[in-house]
DNA sequence: TGTCTCTGAATTGCTGTCTA
DNA sequence: TAGACAGCAATTCAGAGACA
């Protein structure tokens, strides 16, 4: 992907697909006029993209104008392309590249509301952070819908989203209201055994269909139904979510519907050569990144090491095992408060074992913000580690 | 979209116990 | 005896979900 050189550029072209590889850049001529007459009225034309970030962020929060949103989304091109890639290549999954890439582009709105130039953070860098969220986010809720069964999705959905997704399959108030009542019925009758994974509920037996459809009939004011049926409306209701809350992805760049040539993007266009520039600089960054965090698995796994056993065993528990602290200290035969305390001493002992160490090796001085962050990257790391304690551990060899 | 409710987590002020 | 630590009860905070 060849970098973008001028600010015009920057502002107003957005990356093309073609399969799952970049084609080309190409240029919205709105934009770039809008951009071009920006740069001429303004003694700002030589500033940095850093500027125009901050005046495009500016001009969407006080007139939440489409025209800076577009602008911006435009500017944030490299970030979701270079987040998208690297999160194929750490985590594979079924969705393509292009796919992550606009899954990450379809929330810009969220970046663009939680976006804070006040904090001295760089809007680029901090869309990379958000869009790496969005697209570990969707994965995850996309990979507990694949898996689950029917019942379970129904037993996982809430009412509203129930009701958009059936007015989403274009059915009329009164049909919405008998699937609906049909779920209700399912819900209140059907609990799942305890145990049960809560991605596997089987399909109700006999006997409990018999029920859910006895109570059906009773609250229902048309005509009583077979169970089949009843059971084939909540498959149609399971149905119904699985499209509406994952639909299958379309690219931008792909034909027009209902034509055979042209896509959404062939109105716009601009030539650019091929380069190895960005995948050089993006792979050295990478490679310090995974350097510092093989310090940090280092510096933590020493500290954890000094703990006491029972401390180390509070860590697991919640951490590990996901134990709720009331839970935590129903098994210890402790008071809630007493575990709270404890975690949050051992965090304390960690986070300031972790920030002397920044302070030395990467000599950062230890303000709130600093600290902030470290107590960010402990709790991930705090996760990870007892998860995966083999991930850690071979880090830190 | 705003409000309400619920739940888990954290904090606060006071008190008791233990130890150097 | 001071300081560290823990117990207790009440309160506050934050996030998620339901609902009008």
């Amino acid at each position: 992907m060849q970098k973008r050189g001028s600010v015009l550029e920057i502002f107003s072209t957005f990356l093309q697909f073609e399969s799952d590889w970049i084609s080309r850049w190409i240029a919205d001529p709105k934009l770039h006029r809008s951009m071009q007459q920006c740069l001429s009225q303004s003694s700002q034309s030589q500033e940095s993209n850093h500027f125009w970030a901050l005046y495009w962020h500016k001009v969407w929060q006080t007139q939440k104008s489409p025209l800076a949103s577009a602008h911006l989304c435009a500017y944030l091109q490299e970030a979701s392309y270079w987040t998208a890639k690297k999160m194929t290549m750490t985590f594979g999954s079924s969705l393509s590249l292009m796919d992550l890439f606009q899954i990450a582009l379809l929330k810009i709105d969220k970046i663009f509301q939680t976006f804070n130039p006040q904090q001295g953070t760089n809007l680029e860098q901090y869309a990379s952070l958000v869009f790496r969220s969005i697209i570990k986010d969707e994965l995850r809720q996309r990979r507990e819908i694949d898996l689950c069964t029917n019942w379970a999705l129904l037993h996982k959905l809430s009412q509203k989203k129930l009701l958009e997704a059936l007015q989403f399959q274009g059915l009329n108030p009164e049909a919405i209201a008998e699937y609906l009542l049909a779920w209700k019925c399912f819900q209140a009758l059907y609990a799942p055994s305890q145990g049960r994974s809560t991605r596997k509920i089987p399909e109700p037996d006999a006997t409990m269909w018999g029920q859910i459809c006895q109570v059906y009939n009773q609250q229902s004011f048309k005509k009583p139904l077979e169970p089949d049926i009843l059971k084939k409306r909540l498959e149609t209701c399971a149905k119904a979510a699985r499209a509406y809350l994952y639909p299958q992805m379309l690219s931008v760049d792909a034909p027009k519907p209902g034509q055979e040539e042209g896509s959404f993007l062939d109105s716009l266009s601009l030539d650019l050569q091929h380069s190895l520039e960005s995948e050089i600089i993006a792979q050295e960054e990478e490679e310090i990144r995974k350097q510092e965090r093989e310090q940090i698995n280092g510096v933590l796994l020493r500290a954890l090491i000094k703990f006491d056993v029972q401390s180390q065993r509070l860590l697991q528990m919640y951490y590990g095992q996901g134990l709720t602290q009331q839970e935590i200290a129903q098994q210890l035969e402790i008071k809630q408060y007493t575990v709270s305390r404890r975690l949050a001493s051992q965090r304390k002992t960690l986070i300031l074992t972790l920030g002397q160490w920044a302070q030395n090796t990467l000599h950062y001085s230890l303000d709130a913000d600093v600290l902030n962050k470290i107590n960010t990257i402990l709790e991930e790391w705090l996760k990870v580690h007892y998860h995966h304690p083999d991930l850690s551990a071979r880090e830190v060899e």
